[in-house]
DNA sequence: ATAATAGTGTCTGTGAGACATTATACC
DNA sequence: GGTATAATGTCTCACAGACACTATTAT
């Protein structure tokens, strides 16, 4: 059987996750309260070490369901490795870090872990310092979704199945951090092609007409791209 | 001191590089030959373990030195990481890859490290079956590159210090496999504030009217971006 | 009726694609 | 001169931004 070199450096390698969501309007973050040192208490991304046999992705999967106790499908992509020789002041961890995005969930999620888990507006960032090199992942996850949503149909994975136009449009308007014209706004997504698919039933119940629901199209990509540029 | 949990995986770490040039016309990747199990004499990308202390991208100069025989600023970024439990049967590795950008580089490099090494046509890459998981790796890097022309101001990392017009047509069209109208082309890539800075000298000694000669300009990003439908 | 929101129509400016035309070199 | 390539000019169409207008609900 073939070996490595015997000088070969070991590492640990872990997950974690920046798992984006709309709640109340706003665009937050899960953050997880350290329960162990080092950083003991302080706020952190959810995430853990990969386990013997386990690849990257099932890892953040398995992470993802435990830290938010929810068996749903997220849309996950791996955004970055973090490798710092002294990221971690216990040792050689690379960190290979994921991007989830998910629809408003319902519960504040008191994780599978124990762990004090909470939702964090990301514009409150500043008031909650981030253990290890966090901040930097936070920041990194924050502005792949800002950059995707202009040229991918991403934006969908914030809805649940069934969404209006104007909440499309809210989601926009939540990450970028931005007005969006309500008009220009609808013309373009229900013009690209497989943005959206129409359906037949309306949102009932809001002030003002009933706005049409949607699902999610076929498509992935956004060719011409939506501006953020204004 | 702080210990990690004492059941947590260890595991290599590994760079990977994507070398991308274009010479004679035509994308390029370099490749390396194995001198060791496992995939002997087989194919793959440069790269090499991670060392103690040593960062990640500090990781990947360094092998891009060592491979290439050159001590040059080429373009350098993370492309993602590969983790697959069974992707090295040595056991567990994490490969970081990269994506490095190069102009054409003179020599063929008969790498420092002793290793047999060939700049492929990307269009000749089923002709070199790959070792490891690296078939995919050259896939994502190709892929990252042709996406990232479209809207950054990248193709000037191809170019040496001066260079024309029609030559960074050229490497849209080689990366793309495209052909793109010149005029047009000039147009959009000397319309676009900061792509390129002009300067007073033409390159001389080739068939028909001297073109003009510029150098790299301070944008890195491109909006509107240049489309590659066409 | 009034307010509020959803959705449509219209005007205008920018820029891409297509392609004609002019400019400047080598032979 | 002829040929090749660089650079400019022009026409048209697609589309984004701005915003007026119509449609449909709740109160």
């Amino acid at each position: 059987m073939v070996k490595f070199p015997t000088q070969v450096m070991r590492c640990a390698a872990a997950v974690d996750l920046v798992i984006l969501t709309i709640r109340e309007g706003a665009l937050h973050v899960l953050l997880v309260q350290r329960k162990e040192a080092p950083f003991l208490r302080k706020w952190a991304l959810p995430g853990g070490f990969v386990r013997e046999g386990e690849g990257l992705e099932r890892a953040a999967r398995r992470e993802l369901a435990e830290e938010t106790g929810i068996e749903a499908e997220f849309y996950l992509e791996q955004l970055q490795t973090y490798g710092e020789p002294k990221r971690d002041p216990r040792g050689r961890v690379l960190s290979v870090a994921y991007l989830a995005l998910a629809p408003g969930l319902p519960t504040p999620t008191a994780g599978g872990d124990a762990h004090a888990a909470a939702w964090v507006m990301v514009t409150e960032l500043e008031a909650h310092p981030l253990a290890f090199d966090h901040a930097q992942i936070v920041r990194d996850g924050i502005e792949r979704a800002r950059a995707k949503l202009e040229y991918t149909t991403l934006a969908t994975a914030f809805c649940h199945d069934r969404f209006t136009i104007p909440e499309l449009r809210g989601v926009y308007e939540c990450v970028w951090g931005t007005e969006l014209d309500p008009a220009n706004f609808y013309r373009k997504v229900t013009r690209s092609p497989g943005f959206v698919e129409e359906l037949d039933s309306y949102q009932r119940g809001g002030e003002g007409r009933p706005a049409r629901l949607y699902r999610k199209g076929a498509a992935s990509h956004l060719n011409p791209p939506i501006n953020r540029t204004v």
